[in-house]
RNA sequence: GGCAGGUUGCCCGAGCGGCCAAUGGGAGCGGACUGUAAAUCCGUCGCGAAAGCUUCGAAGGUUCGAAUCCUUCACCUGCCA
């Protein structure tokens, strides 16, 4: 396998390099093929927005020639790294060890695992779970100034609130990993989050001062939104990968969605568009915003690229339907159907006669309570068909199904739902 | 272990015996404008059709009446051991 000596001006100008070890010395280092690893752990059943940078990366980093060890945290997810919202709740072992299995099953699809660069995954249970306490007090521990570990940002932070001695170890377990895999596997290159930072640096200086060895290290920058926020929030919460946590629709919503201001920086992120092609997009963004061809772009890739191409086209296809701003009453029935389906919807018996809209818009998910969904036709933001419903107490009549035996329910703007007569 | 302060709705944060379902801000939700964008403005924001019901860390108590007073418990923060 070749190395391209492209990749670190590439993932540059991606902005995917938001600080870094030696720069030099890291663009020395790649001129060979590398062997670098990444961490996920399992703090959920699923992976998201935020982890999809590292796996990007990492598929970026293999397909340049290096060789990926993808790391699910099976210890790490034990104990949680401290962040600034406070002291996390500890998992038991069994969810930690189902979470593991889920999250492993996402990233492999994004690696390949032929050929000379071929990727691997570890789980550092493996190697820490047996670790007596006292090997790890004296060959990793000693290395671990208390002062330094005190002046990290975050902890620094949490001193005030409080901080576990557990999650103040933190550090130990993720630079004992970095370092373990130097040993066992000749890795030398570890990326993270930027939120990252200390960590990925204090495996780099614990692979120093243990083993004098040379090791590298960046970091990817945090996505916000122009407003300082954090990304990836939806309906269903974070941007999930697994499709039952977020449907493919609301997925590719997502990114359709997804302010003008940033369409470019997210485009250089997550795509595997080149340079070229970006930069067309950007400029075709920046003269017409309204098309939105930039939005369009990356939804369909990322879609593709998490979910495959069927589930983007059908997923195009549900947006084109119920946005497309036509009378419902004209599209075929499969059409309809399927467009509901895929962007929610639950079906009722025909038995019971019709509910009324109120009733409706909370059996869809579409409102949490009946008051609500008073609310929202009150506030004019309830739609039946696609017409605004007026009267809160407004019945449902067999007149109003279309396709067949569908009622389309929508909130605002954006929310549908669908609901089937059966 | 001692002393002091704290625990209010998704978050922050007022309230300190009745006028409190609880001021205000943020988030959320909806409308207008637009391009399924941003910004802005407006509205809304416990459950219930309503009567009413359940909320202010937990459990008891005082009172005609408590988020507001008392007791116990739990947790958090600070100071002293």
């Amino acid at each position: 396998m070749s190395i391209d000596p492209t990749l670190l001006d590439d993932l540059e100008w991606r902005g995917l390099i938001a600080h870094s070890t030696d720069r030099e010395a890291l663009a020395e280092a790649l001129t060979e093929g590398v062997k670098f690893y990444v961490g996920f752990d399992p703090t959920a059943p699923s992976l998201h927005m935020g982890h999809l940078v590292q796996v990007l990366t990492a598929k970026r980093l293999q397909l340049a020639g290096h060789t990926p060890y993808a790391l699910v945290g099976g210890a790490t997810g034990m104990i949680g790294d401290p962040r600034d919202s406070g002291e996390r709740t500890l998992n038991s072992l069994d969810t930690v060890k189902e979470w593991v299995q889920r999250v492993r099953g996402q990233i492999e699809p994004f690696l390949s695992f032929e050929g000379e660069n071929a990727a691997s995954m570890v789980n550092n249970y493996d190697w820490t779970a047996g670790l007596s306490t006292i090997d790890f007090l004296r060959d990793i521990g000693k290395h671990f100034p208390v002062n330094r570990m005190l002046a990290r940002d975050v902890v620094a932070r949490r001193l005030e609130e409080g901080i576990s001695y557990t999650e103040f170890s933190y550090v130990l377990l993720q630079s004992m990993d970095f370092l373990s895999l130097y040993r066992d596997h000749g890795v030398t290159l570890q990326f993270g989050g930027s939120d990252q930072w200390g960590n990925l640096t204090a495996g780099v200086e614990l692979i120093r001062r243990s083993a004098g060895g040379k090791a590298h290290a960046f970091a990817t920058p945090l996505l916000t939104k122009s407003d300082g926020t954090k990304y990836g929030k939806t309906e269903g919460g974070a941007l999930w990968l697994d499709p039952s946590m977020l449907s493919p629709y609301a997925f590719h919503q997502f990114w359709l969605n997804v302010e003008d201001e940033k369409v470019g920086e997210l485009l250089r992120v997550f795509t595997f568009f080149t340079r070229e092609e970006i930069e067309r997009l950007e400029a075709e963004h920046a003269e017409k915003p309204f098309l939105r061809l930039g939005q369009k772009a990356l939804a369909d890739h990322m879609t593709t690229l998490v979910h495959g191409e069927a589930e983007t086209e059908q997923a195009k296809a549900a947006a084109a339907a119920l946005f497309g701003g036509g009378d419902l009453a004209e599209l075929s029935g499969t059409t309809l159907a399927a467009a509901l389906r895929e962007a929610g919807s639950v079906s009722i018996p025909a038995s019971d006669g019709l509910p009324s809209v109120v009733d409706l818009f909370v059996t869809s998910g579409l409102a949490a309570s009946r008051n609500e969904a008073r609310r929202a036709i009150n506030e004019g933001g309830a739609y039946l068909n696609n017409a605004r419903v007026e009267d809160p107490e407004a019945a449902v009549t067999q007149a109003d199904l279309v396709a067949g035996n569908w009622l389309v329910l929508r909130r605002g703007k954006k929310r549908f739902a669908g609901v089937e007569v059966v």
